[in-house]
DNA sequence: GAACCTTACGAAAACGTTTGCGTGTGGAAA
DNA sequence: TTTCCACACGCAAACGTTTTCGTAAGGTTC
């Protein structure tokens, strides 16, 4: 179990200087080339490899890229970290990742951890947790401290730096008006509780886009869901000899339930029951029927959120104070969970 | 945009030594009780926090374990990351992520930027194209520097560490027993080429488990899939016709492709064939009919290969020479892609 | 032989910590 | 008055780099 080898081992062994050795590596003229092939040779040999930690300590930057998200096993997550490796890897960043698992506490404990030296920049979506506390002190101090932050997807209207979204609104407005056009009337929409900022845009953009057609809104067709992960039984109830024609549901496991609840319930999706999801997951894709979504293309969102963050890492201090956001335009995909014509 | 506030800076404004400035944070007894009073409003105020890679860089180690995986869009791997941050996180180690997607030069620029000072440790899981290429140098060279390294899922034989698996065989074979167990008798196989070890394995389990029955092997009803984000042509034409009554996929979306083939085809799930599967993901769940199917205990997986690790770590020079390797147990997990009784 | 220039290398500081040890000050004991 | 001991603090080394500057040795020029 040998130990890493260092500058100094090499020197010593070589009998020259530290700094001789650093030059050599560097291939630096002022060392004479007889030295600099000795020094390379044994380096090779012994696998030389300088250390991270000092050169980090010693430039103040470590050329990484610290990506924070409220849940890892999640499909549209890992999708916008895939953008961001992209670019990141172009620009010679690493990419860091952690899981705050939509616990504001994991949140501030991974963002200190990785500001206290680890990274140089930060993209984040933020926890569940944190979106409802409001407390948002940690990014404020990170921001203060002089490391940029990326905001995207959850974002926090009340903190002021670059962002990435989706125009939540109009992509739930595109949903709705897709069924509105295929000729659904009776629309029924699953939802989050409204803390959960893009629950509430997309809420809004439902209602827009029923206003346009001049339809009435119905609190009766609206649910409203706060547990995410036991929300079969909410839902059956909820769909339980409802009288619709279509249901927009702002996240993919909401519509796959619907479909499964419709299902067991008699109603055949697309022909009975119209079903539009957001974010095109593997569910999405998978699903029998496959369902009709709206795609927040993730991946782009990463690319975006990646250049943000380097320019603000490379720029020069004058474009340091102005800040962007971003908004990645979402898209119709339709397939077979959606009726295809006018009725 | 203020910077970072380190001791010196403290030390500075109030015209004490650093030497003093950290310990008084630390309340040690050499300082006055006065003093330390003063720093510690003063740093609280300036939002001091040590920097970690000074930490990291005097004590020779960082408290953070990196994970490589090979996707990290894969629903398996999340719930592995899962259970590896819990025990992290109760022992005082972060876990950073990165993924190879699958590219053994990604995987090996990961693993060295990793190894170069950013964690003490690994838990990884090879890309599939290091499994193809057998190139472990990068391995084994991190492992000569003292770093130890946990293989998990997708192994490799030659390299001798601690390592998690399942008992990949023997989970097919289950799986492929309960279709026995349940009259099925024409099974079929959808696995992957044969240098992925996982799917290699759970062949031999599927061939073993026939074998057990008196069953001809039959190379008709073997499909082996390389190209995994095409593979519905493929398995359609291979179902196609076919007489069969079952079949068992060694993925997750094997399984699903082969349900929407079938469906296609008219046959019925799983009235007219039977279908199981391999890992407990998402879809598995989600699916109509959702899937019977073989859990690999992801977390469990995290957890195990995490305490491994961490032994390692901490452990004393002793106990470092020998390696263990943990067999995870499967379990099969009854849904309705599967027929309830035997006809 | 003196003045100067190259060549080839080493010393040291700096990044931000921690910590063992040295030391000045003051008061108490003898 | 001298000796001793706590107390409270500072010095300096160490972690592994990079880089600026200094300098010795040897050669060249006049």
């Amino acid at each position: 179990m040998k130990q890493k080898v260092t500058l100094k081992q090499i020197a010593k062994e070589l009998d020259v200087s530290i700094s001789t050795v650093s030059k050599a590596l560097k291939d630096s003229v002022e060392i004479s080339l007889d030295t600099r092939q000795k020094v390379k040779a044994f380096a090779k040999l012994y696998n030389y490899k300088p250390n991270n930690i000092a050169l980090s300590l010693k430039n103040r930057k470590t050329k990484t890229i610290g990506v924070i998200i409220p849940e890892i096993v999640h499909h549209f997550f890992t999708t916008v970290i895939g953008g961001v490796e992209k670019v990141a890897n172009e620009k010679g960043y690493n990419v860091i990742i952690c899981s705050s698992n939509n616990s504001f506490d994991k949140e501030v404990i991974n963002l200190e951890m990785l500001a206290s030296g680890s990274a140089d920049g930060f993209i984040l979506s933020v926890a569940k947790e944190t979106q409802l506390k409001k407390d948002y002190h940690h990014i404020d101090e990170t921001m203060n401290q002089g490391m940029p932050v990326v905001l995207f997807d959850r974002i926090i209207d009340e903190i002021v730096c670059d962002k990435v979204i989706i125009d939540d609104a109009k992509g739930a407005q595109t949903a709705t008006n897709h069924l509105l056009s295929v000729g659904c009337r009776k629309i029924a929409i699953l939802t989050t509780v409204d803390y959960i900022s893009v629950g509430k845009l997309r809420t809004n953009g439902y209602l827009r886009a029923l206003r346009a057609y001049d339809i009435q809104e119905d609190e009766a067709l609206i649910l409203k869901i706060e547990d995410i992960d036991n929300c079969e039984a909410e839902i059956s109830g909820f769909l339980k000899d409802k009288d619709i024609d279509a249901v927009f549901a702002v996240n993919e496991l909401f519509a796959v339930t619907a479909a499964k609840v419709l299902n067991e319930q008699g109603k055949i999706v697309p022909d009975d029951v119209s079903i539009i999801g957001f974010t095109d997951g593997i569910l999405s894709k998978h699903f029998i029927p496959s369902l009709t979504t709206i795609s927040q293309h993730g991946e782009d969102m990463g690319v975006r959120a990646a250049k943000l963050l380097i320019d603000k890492l490379e720029g020069d201090d004058a474009a340091t104070e102005e800040y962007r956001t971003v908004i990645i335009d979402t898209s119709l995909i339709q397939r077979q969970s959606t009726k295809k014509t006018k009725k």
